[in-house]
RNA sequence: UGGGCCGUCGUCAAGCGGUAAGACACAGCACUUUGACUGCUGCAUUCAUAGGUUCAAAUCCUAUCGGCCCAG
């Protein structure tokens, strides 16, 4: 009997060419489409067209019925408010950075859709992503491995997945490369076939999550100092939600070199500006770790690592620390460290595992 | 009130008679399934104001306004 998959369709080029493919490699496919959030509830009263449009959910089910499989719209609302929007708001109060993205993944895709497609009697999920999985006999462990295609490989956005989701988990794509995929798209003739990537956070609208923050979560970000690394004061900052650790553009100030953001105080309400070389690290801290092609971190181990999505991994040593938190150590230092951004462990074409950047 | 200095883009700042450098800020675009970074492009027909000298002035002269310093 066929292997029952149900392919997470965003409406995008990615997860219809995947659904396609699955189709023609003999699965028995069904389409699932999500909807997170109505507009109404991020503050967008007119036809804004953005992620989870009904657009969006139109374009994937016409891609499935072209295919002739079944498509479900779920309407997940109630957890992706709590799950993802919440926690960014959150975090941004507390005065991390945090990825929205991989909460999504973490808590919607991975685990809730993955839970409805086996509750519909479906043998696994399958998404666009650019990734691979493998199951390792030696190690009895389920991998995460990076994509054929490294300048679209997202593992960094999947690194919380867990032996049981990535058992579960197909990655159609994991082997082709973008431009691959979008021949493909054409030659379906699939409507989306040019339809640009998605980018920014999809619950904001126009890219201002300050505001989104401000009035829709009505997280209080009240006026203060930029001060310098002395402490003198240099100008008046907009409220420290609007400031990220390294970010340079928006400050308002100029000096004779450009000034970034070194750091966020939420008891003094200050943000401390400091020049390119005040950004750098050599270590950080992280915890609420998953790791994958492990089983634990008990002793130090040698990997490479990156701190941010679009980054080239450097060498690191990372140990672990009690109440399981731990240490890493990179032989470069690392540019604009940010608490609440993710830090993701590589070995090779293999994700290891990551965690939550808790200080830099 | 005498004496001296200075007023060039939002900020800092070149220019010193030959037809407005640069940096920072800012904006747009590119990059990007987070926030950032980065890259590219744009950004003073005008040099405090008003006259004058000159073929030609931000650059010289005069006056006015504004700021600074010393002397009182």
């Amino acid at each position: 009997m066929a292997t029952k998959v149900m392919v997470a369709m965003s409406g995008g080029v990615d997860s219809s060419v995947a659904a396609a493919l699955l189709k023609e490699q003999g699965y028995e496919v069904c389409g699932a489409t999500l909807k997170l959030f109505a507009n109404e509830d991020i503050g967008i009263t007119d036809r804004t067209r953005i992620c989870c449009s009904l657009e969006d959910v139109e374009d994937a089910r016409s891609v499935a019925y072209k295919m002739g499989f079944e498509h479900f719209v779920f309407n997940f609302g109630s957890h992706f408010e709590r799950e993802v929007i919440t926690r960014f708001a959150r975090g941004y109060a507390h005065g991390q950075t945090p990825n929205p993205c991989i909460d999504c993944n973490r808590y919607i895709k991975f685990s809730l859709l993955l839970q409805r497609a086996l509750l519909l009697e479906n043998d696994c999920i399958a998404t666009g992503h650019y990734a691979r999985t493998e199951y390792d006999a030696a190690s009895g462990r389920w991998l995460l491995k990076k994509a054929k295609d490294t300048s679209k490989d997202q593992t960094y956005v999947l690194y919380a997945m867990t032996q049981e989701e990535l058992a579960h988990t197909l990655f159609p794509l994991g082997g082709l490369l973008k431009s691959e995929v979008r021949v493909m798209a054409q030659e379906q003739g699939l409507i989306n076939a040019r339809k640009p990537d998605s980018q920014d956070i999809c619950f904001v609208k126009d890219g201002d999550y300050a505001g989104f923050l401000e009035n829709v979560m009505e997280v209080p970000s009240a006026e203060g100092d930029f001060i310098d690394m002395q402490g003198n004061v240099l100008g008046q900052h907009k409220g420290i939600i609007h400031y990220t650790i390294g970010q340079r553009k928006g400050l308002g100030l100029s000096f004779e070199m450009p000034h970034y953001v070194v750091a966020k105080d939420m008891q003094t309400n200050t943000v401390t500006l400091g020049g390119q070389d005040a950004l750098f690290s050599t270590s950080l801290t992280a915890g609420d770790l998953n790791w994958i092609s492990i089983e634990e971190l008990t002793e130090p181990m040698q990997v490479t690592a990156k701190t941010r999505y679009k980054q080239q991994e450097t060498s690191a040593l990372i140990r672990p620390l009690e109440n399981g938190t731990i240490l890493v150590e990179f032989d470069q230092p690392q540019r604009a460290v940010t608490p609440g951004q993710a830090v993701v462990f590589y070995d090779g074409d293999n994700v290891v595992g990551g965690g939550t950047i808790l200080q830099g």
